[in-house]
DNA sequence: ACCATTGATTCGTTCATTGAACCTATGAGG
DNA sequence: CCTCATAGGTTCAATGAACGAATCAATGGT
């Protein structure tokens, strides 16, 4: 299929925390999905944002292409333009990156940096994503995101601007881009 | 303090995913805090079970102590023996490793290799590690390990052999050893 | 003709991972 | 006393991946 090159994968474990953490376990890979659920189509937005070498961005983008969590799709055609967009099986990274998320929040001794809520109810989620007030999950599209009270209020990059206001997850981002 | 050599951090990120991923996001990290939560507990557990390089695990489990998710414990004086036991700050990324281990089954076309259930009443756990039945979500010391249909059966090395037999989380492994 | 934008690829340097070999402390057996 | 076995590592050369700067390609605007 994909990459798989040497020493990338677990090859002894049997496992299926070892099986995904082949396919998202590189560097950068899980802040790429991380974005692409936060709404960062492009290319150069991703780039900007993450501050990422091109080359790896580039590899990271094909290989989750590959693997069926970021689709691309061209959104003009005069000069060719492609951007990448999460598809299910990339939405449904949102537990696991909220769970680490959680976690380094609690455990790393950190302010709040982002809020996310229950769209419908205003509660903010659990551990792993669930509203506690209305007991169930949380479909990613109906968690808003917030800024939280430790987030720097003037970011020097547009994409981190762009993601200040309020926002559902999934919602394409829209960049000043000048 | 313990590591963070250039290119280890995520330099620009304003992110608790990202400041989880430089303690945790290396190579093997995981799965590390994975064994140390199924109970393994030493040196030659890790090794066999992981197949990870000597020098690579020696600088992870150095690390994890580092930062407060293992704990270097000596059990045995007279060979000074040590052992490697998950503080409450690794047992909290139980979370994580579980909703990672889901996303890996549920996309990944695997059997269920392991099943986890809620010691006192038996159920399944749910999506995000709660028990269904008694509505809660699971300690990790309450929670029941049990071989999944699609594990091996008659696993080669003997740490696998000895996470075969239902057990909770936490509990250290006896190992055979001979 | 020239410059700007978007989405990349190429390339030399640096860093991390790998696997084999070696080292240390101790105890057991002969 | 000598040797072997065990547990827990360290050292080292070779390979692979990441980094960041430079370059490229296609198009559109002026």
């Amino acid at each position: 299929m994909g990459g798989m090159a040497l020493g990338k994968d677990y090859a002894t474990q049997e496992c299926s925390i070892a099986r995904a953490l082949e396919i998202v376990g590189e560097r950068w890979t899980l802040l790429v999905v991380r974005d692409a659920l936060y709404g960062v189509r492009r290319y150069n937005d991703f780039l900007v944002h993450l501050g990422i070498p091109r080359a790896v961005l580039a590899a990271r983008l094909q290989a989750l292409t590959a693997e069926g969590i970021l689709e691309k799709r061209r959104y003009q055609q005069s000069p060719p333009r492609d951007e990448y967009v999460v598809t299910d099986r990339g939405a449904a990274l949102w537990p696991t990156l909220r769970a680490l998320g959680r976690w380094g929040r609690e455990h790393l001794g950190e302010e709040q940096l982002r809020v996310f809520r229950h769209v419908s109810c205003g509660t903010e989620l659990g551990s792993y994503g669930e509203c506690p007030h209305c007991a169930t999950v949380v479909p990613v599209a109906d968690v808003l995101m917030e800024p939280g009270p430790g987030l720097d209020p003037e970011p020097a990059d547009p994409v981190s601007r762009a993601l200040l206001t309020p926002r559902r997850l999934l919602q394409p981002l829209e960049t000043p881009s000048a």
